[in-house]
DNA sequence: GACGCTTCGTGACGAACATCACGTCCGCGC
DNA sequence: GCGCGGACGTGATGTTCGTCACGAAGCGTC
């Protein structure tokens, strides 16, 4: 396993707390494996035996209903990981989770992971950590669906995405449709909505990048419904 | 503090895994603490520091928007607990809960929280999985929020409440205000959908105790779109 | 039993969105 | 360049629900 492998893991929240010499160990358990985009890297119901780091690229996390139409859970790029909850409860997997763009993921099976967070309590603390954080945004977005009306639901989105990135600058291109099946809404109601944003004087958009002018007009959107 | 302590504790999935001795070592942590009917337990924002288990009684843990329109989280009956969040991760409360019933809770400092998690890996895995379980309920009432309309999303609760209770029929009483709430609804559609229901023969009601007469025909409807 | 409070039933109306159906633009490969 | 596919813009139309406005019915309390 490649040097870059452990240099990569030291960045990895859930492994940040770990003594070099624990990360290196890490590495050799991990299998890396490439995805194309569109590909459909697990399944929902699948019994699930692996934990996954994105070391490359993007994936979404999605339910889809039986006529197709689709909401989308998560989108995890680097250094974000999933599939440890069928892990910890040996329950079938929740969502399926696709490759937005050709990615890389390490791999990392039951057994090992397991045996990593019972010996190292604090990796079991990250553990704790990283699923108390995505119970609060999972309670937020369930907020945000009943509160709020779609223009609001976009407001509050990129209000997110911004301070993931800590800028005025939403890097990661999204298409109206992804935006769409994020905040469960149709990419007409979208696309409308952010012409009128953009009219506002709220945001700019420059080839699929958002950036936010209006940061206070934007907030005051995403906290009422009108 | 009473032997009743005690033995309500091993009831605790929480504590469940732990030796009878760790529990009364815990039992003398706790203090009891009641409240009446319609009282705030704790305020989302809220720094928070203790974590809360219910006793007695039923509590809600409820989203309110400015203009005074709520969502419910969750339900809390005697034996679930709720306030880990923010022992584990230091951030405010995420969520208003509000006493459903006159109830009586147990309270748990972060200090000794804190203290029991880290010595006992028992209690880590048993919250690790209660996350999970919580993660994976979020996650579906997101898809069912978006992917369902109103009647499916009743259906849908409807057999949830029920699969809890093992049984046709769900014993504890919820007002059609309570549902609405839950699901992200009015009363009053809530109303009709359930008259509808009824009407189909696939419920019958009773002083706000449902019985399922049919459930396969509520699956079906819990899952598509009509 | 009579009062009040909460819950429920139901009609009428409008607003927010999904859906359908196009047309246009842009990037990309040949 | 030309053609092609994917993303976006936009009008017209319909449907689901929320909202408002009642009245009736349960239920606890004095």
């Amino acid at each position: 396993m490649p040097a870059a492998t452990v240099d990569f893991l030291t960045t990895v929240p859930l492994f940040r707390s770990l003594a070099q010499s624990e990360v290196v160990a890490f590495s050799q358990l991990v299998r890396e494996k490439s995805y194309p985009k569109g590909s459909v890297i697990l399944f929902e119901d699948d019994p699930g035996d692996s934990l996954f780091i994105v070391r490359a690229g993007r994936v979404k996390v999605v339910l889809v209903a039986e006529d197709g139409r689709e909401v989308i859970l998560g989108i995890l790029g680097v250094g974000e990981h999933f599939g440890e909850l069928s892990l910890i409860d040996d329950q079938p997997r929740s969502a399926h989770v696709v490759a937005m763009e050709e990615s890389t993921l390490l791999v990392l099976r039951r057994e090992d992971f397991r045996r990593r967070v019972e010996q190292n309590p604090a990796v079991a603390w990250a553990l704790l950590i990283e699923l108390s954080r995505r119970l609060r945004r999972a309670d937020e977005k369930i907020g945000s669906l009943v509160l709020l009306d779609v223009p609001g639901r976009i407001a509050r989105m990129i209000l997110d995405s911004a301070t993931e990135g800590g800028s005025e600058l939403i890097e990661k291109p999204l298409t109206h449709q992804t935006i769409a099946h994020v905040i469960g809404a149709s990419r007409e109601t979208v696309s409308r909505a952010m012409r009128e944003f953009v009219e506002a004087g709220w945001i700019s958009t420059d080839r699929r990048r958002i950036r936010i002018t209006d940061r206070a007009a934007l907030e005051k959107r995403s906290q009422q419904r009108l």
